[in-house]
RNA sequence: GUGGCCGUAGCUCAAGGGCAGAGCACCAGACUGUGGCUCUGGGGGUUGCGGGUUCAAGUCCCGUCGGCCACCCCA
C-alpha cells in the first residue's frame, strides 16, 4: 500500500480502461452531435450561489453535498454537483435567448458530490448530459430523451425502459402538496423517522420508502398525476405517446420525483437492476423556472444527466465493450549499439507515414526487444542489423503467423499498410 | 450522515499468537544469431496507518484511513 492514494470516492483510469473511456465517450458525443446538439464547456466551479438557487437551498446535494470553498479574495465557490445550474446560468449569460432558438446543448463532464462513495457512487464522476433550452414543447422533452434512450440502446443495451412520470407545475402542484401533505400528517404516528424529516424537507421522496409500513401508507397516497392541471395534463399525454411513437418502452410511475426544485412537470429515470441500489443510468426531466431564477428571461427547458461511470460498468458487465485497436502496430528491433540509429530513423520515419510504431527505450538485448515486441500486441517486428541482409532492406517478421521476409526500408509503410488493409487487427495489448 | 463486512508483494490469495509464503505479473539468463511454450535465477513487504495487550501480534483490542454492502441520496 502506498504513502498516498487517492481521494476518498475519487479513482484513476489506467490503461486499458481509459481506452475504454474514449470509446464511450466518443459513442455519445457522436449521438449527440446526430441528434443536433452542440457541445457546451462550462467551468468545473460555479458561484456558490448559482448551484443554491439552481438546484435549490433545500436539497440534499446544496446541504450536505457540495465541495465549497474560498477563494482567495474571499468569493465562495463550489464544484459543480450537476451540470444543468452551470449551462442555464451560461445561457443567461450570454444572451444565448438571442440565438435561433430552441438552443440545444450537450457536455461530458465531470460532477463532484461529497457522498459516501459505494460501487456506481463516487465523488467525482462523469456525467454525459443534454439540454434543450427555449422550447417549451412536449416534442423537445421526447428529443433529449430519446437521445439518452438511444445512446443507450447503440452502446447496446436492450431493454432500456423510461419511468416516466410529471411533478406539475407552479399553477397544480401546490394544491397537489396540500393534499399530499395532509394525507401523511393523518398518518404521521405511523410514519418512520426518515419520511417524517422529508414531509418537511422533500416531501414527495417519502414516495421512494423502502420502510414496508411507509409504503402501504404511500400506496394510498394522493398522485400528483391525477391533481395535473389540463395544461400540464396534456404535456404529459403528449411526451408519453410520442415516446411510443419512438418504440420506446415508457412506464408511467408516480414514484419517480426529482430531488431537485427546478423541476417541473416531465421527470424521467432509466434504470439498470443489476447495478443494486445505485442503479439509475440516467435522470432526466423539465426545468421551466430555472432560467428566471438565475436572473434570465423565462426561459423553458428540459434535459438529462447520465452517469458514465454506471453506463461502463454495465457495458462491462455485459460484455459489450469492443476491443479497441489503439495499440502499437509495428516494433522496431535492432541488434545492438551500431544499429540504434538506424532504428532511430526508421522509427520516426513510420511514425511519419502515419503507423503506431515504437522501439526499444531501454538498451534491451535483441531477444528482449522481440519479448517486447510480442508483449506489445504489435502485429509486426521489424529487425535492423541482421546480418546477410543488403543494405537500405529489413527483416519484417509476422509475430501472430511467425514468419518473415525481407522489404526496402522505404516501403514498409505501403507494405504495412496493405497487410493491415484486409484483416481488422486487435492491439490495446490486453 | 447511520449500520455492517473487509484491508498481507503490482494483481489474486495463503499463513488465525511463535522465522511472512504461493500463483500470476515484472527483470535477467538457458533452449546459440529472433518473441510466444518450457526451464533456471532475481528484484520486490515497516502485513493500509497509529496506538494498546503480550516474553512474542498479519493474527487479539482501540482509533484512523480506504474499499465494498445496505440505508440516506442520486447519475
Amino acid at each position: 500500500m502506498s504513502k498516498y492514494q487517492a481521494p476518498r470516492g475519487m479513482r484513476d483510469v489506467l490503461p486499458p480502461e481509459s481506452e475504454r473511456w474514449q470509446w464511450l465517450v466518443s459513442r455519445c458525443r457522436e449521438m449527440a452531435h446526430r441528434y443536433g446538439y452542440r457541445e457546451i464547456r462550462t467551468p468545473l466551479v460555479e458561484h456558490t450561489e448559482v448551484f443554491l438557487k439552481g438546484v435549490g437551498e433545500g436539497t440534499d446535494i446544496v446541504e450536505h453535498e457540495m465541495y465549497t470553498f474560498a477563494d482567495r479574495a474571499g468569493r465562495s465557490l463550489s464544484l459543480r454537483p450537476e451540470g444543468t445550474a452551470g449551462v442555464v446560468r451560461a445561457y443567461v449569460e450570454h444572451g444565448m435567448h438571442t440565438w435561433p432558438q430552441p438552443v440545444k446543448l450537450y457536455y461530458v463532464a465531470e460532477m463532484f458530490r461529497y457522498d459516501r462513495p459505494q460501487a456506481g457512487r463516487y465523488r467525482q464522476h462523469t456525467q454525459f448530459g443534454a439540454e434543450v433550452l427555449g422550447a417549451a414543447e412536449p416534442a423537445a422533452d421526447v428529443d433529449v430523451l430519446s437521445l439518452a434512450v438511444r445512446t443507450l440502446q447503440a452502446l447496446g443495451l436492450r431493454e432500456v425502459r423510461v419511468h416516466l412520470n410529471s411533478v406539475g407545475d407552479p399553477k397544480c402542484r401546490p394544491g397537489y402538496l396540500q393534499v399530499f401533505r395532509e394525507y401523511f400528517q393523518a398518518h404521521y404516528d405511523r410514519l418512520d423517522d426518515d419520511s417524517r424529516r422529508r414531509l418537511v424537507t422533500n416531501p414527495l421522496r417519502i414516495l421512494d420508502s423502502k420502510v414496508e409500513q411507509t409504503r402501504e401508507i404511500a400506496r394510498g397516497a394522493p398522485r400528483m398525476l391525477d391533481y395535473l392541471c389540463p395544461e400540464c395534463r396534456a404535456h404529459f399525454d403528449a411526451v408519453r405517446r410520442h415516446l411510443e411513437v419512438l418504440g420506446i418502452a415508457v412506464e408511467v410511475d408516480p414514484l419517480v420525483v426529482r430531488g431537485l426544485d427546478y423541476y417541473t412537470r416531465t421527470a424521467a429515470e432509466v434504470h439498470y437492476p443489476k447495478l443494486g441500489a445505485q442503479s439509475t443510468l440516467f435522470g432526466g426531466g423539465r426545468y421551466d423556472g430555472l432560467a428566471e431564477v438565475l436572473g434570465g428571461p423565462p426561459t423553458p427547458g428540459v434535459g438529462f444527466g447520465m452517469g458514465l461511470e454506471r453506463v461502463l460498468m454495465v457495458l462491462e458487465e455485459e460484455g459489450l465493450v469492443p476491443e479497441l485497436a489503439t495499440g502499437i502496430q509495428v516494433y522496431v528491433c535492432h541488434d545492438g549499439p551500431p544499429w540504434e540509429d538506424e532504428a532511430l530513423r526508421l522509427v520516426d520515419f513510420l511514425r511519419g507515414a502515419g503507423l503506431r510504431a515504437e522501439g526499444d527505450l531501454l538498451g534491451r538485448s535483441l531477444r528482449a526487444q522481440l519479448r517486447a515486441a510480442s508483449r506489445s500486441g504489435a502485429r509486426w517486428a521489424v529487425l535492423v542489423g541482421v546480418p546477410e541482409v543488403p543494405r537500405g532492406q529489413v527483416v519484417l517478421r509476422d509475430l501472430q503467423v511467425g514468419e518473415q521476409r525481407l522489404v526496402p526500408a522505404e516501403q514498409l509503410p505501403r507494405v504495412l499498410q496493405e497487410e493491415e488493409g484486409g484483416c481488422g487487427r486487435t492491439g490495446a495489448g490486453s
